[in-house]
DNA sequence: GTCTATATGGTGATAGAC
DNA sequence: GTCTATCACCATATAGAC
């Protein structure tokens, strides 16, 4: 595993986030070393130092790009359609459903950080993550007012609405397995329902 | 904090599988020590293992007591309405619903160890937790099937359902706080309104 | 850019005194 | 039942050679 010598600096940087991303998803950050990292990598240690200034960094920065993505996933959606100005509510939220399934099981590892690496984040980093996903909250809570305002949904509390939609679609992440009893878009058709019908549309 | 000497057998059992709760809830079980156990308990640190054969056990004691919990609380739940022999299906979700959230929020600490810590459960120990877990998920889904049967209930797919319902319904232990915004009567008001919808009622 | 070597301190678990 | 002392090992991070 261990290369001695040898500059290889265009990929090594890409190699240790990889690296990072994928043990920390499995075994939690806290049971990952740096030299196991290191290890994966195929470098020494003290080589690691020149990517990051500490394993907390590794770990904010992989929970950063994780949630730009998502939100980006979401921002980039809108521009398909080219010309669709007034989208219906409900079709906005059968492409929230999908667009969500889509990148969360683009990028499982992430999520699996982005929902159990909150509390091993500095109080400055972790006030960072949790204002990127309150940024992703309320692109959903968007669409259950203009539904609600448009008489097609009928929510009690539209904040409530929006926490228990996004905890039923990351659910996801813990069981579907790609080659299973359902493939990706009998997925998505299910939780449009489940989505639809919990929001009385 | 750290006592010198003093039996007191009958309760420092009960102390340490509290304080190791507590802890590897807030911390993370592979982030936390047995020295900081117990530190909290007010021993050194050999005296835990009268108590425990080692740390993985007293994880999966912890875990294990979460889960027979939530199935107790279930199963004790039938018991109330004494000669109440046929149960509508949607009284008997709002009852699963009301009973979740019951033993979720008084056991806050255990859900967070039942959802974050499988991955550093032993083999043995991660297949007895989701054995319980998944006689846990076999009651809902009883419920959306009968529901399904009675047509009372329009489910694609009742285990989706089940797992979909159990994701949003934990979600609630990441942000409900007592004495905040809603009280915990409205709170079940809401999430029974919200499955109800889901499942087509 | 990567390596080797090291500083400093924490880890789970056990043995044996009291 | 609890303590003290200890074993063998691993942790993060840095300094300086190449």
């Amino acid at each position: 595993m261990a290369r001695t010598q040898g500059s290889r600096a265009d990929i090594t940087g890409p190699l240790v986030r990889q690296a990072a991303l994928r043990l920390f998803a499995r075994d939690g950050y806290a049971a990952v070393s740096m030299r196991q990292i290191a290890a994966a990598v195929g470098v020494q240690v003290g080589t690691l130092y020149g990517y990051t200034p500490d394993k907390q960094a590794l770990l904010a920065d992989l929970m950063r790009e994780h949630m730009e993505g998502v939100i980006a996933a979401w921002r980039d959606s809108l521009g398909d359609g080219s010309g669709n100005g007034a989208e219906d509510p409900l079709a906005r939220l059968d492409r929230f459903v999908a667009v969500h399934i889509g990148s969360s099981l683009a990028n499982v590892e992430g999520v699996f950080l982005a929902y159990m690496e909150l509390r091993n984040l500095s109080p400055e980093n972790f006030a960072m993550i949790a204002r990127l996903r309150r940024q992703y909250e309320d692109a959903l809570e968007a669409i259950l007012r203009d539904g609600q305002a448009a008489g097609v949904m009928r929510i009690s509390d539209t904040r409530l609405a929006t926490l228990a939609l996004i905890a039923m679609l990351t659910g996801i992440t813990n069981w579907y397995r790609d080659g299973g009893r359902l493939d990706r878009g009998h997925l998505v058709q299910i939780y449009c329902d489940l989505a639809r019908g919990a929001v009385g549309a």
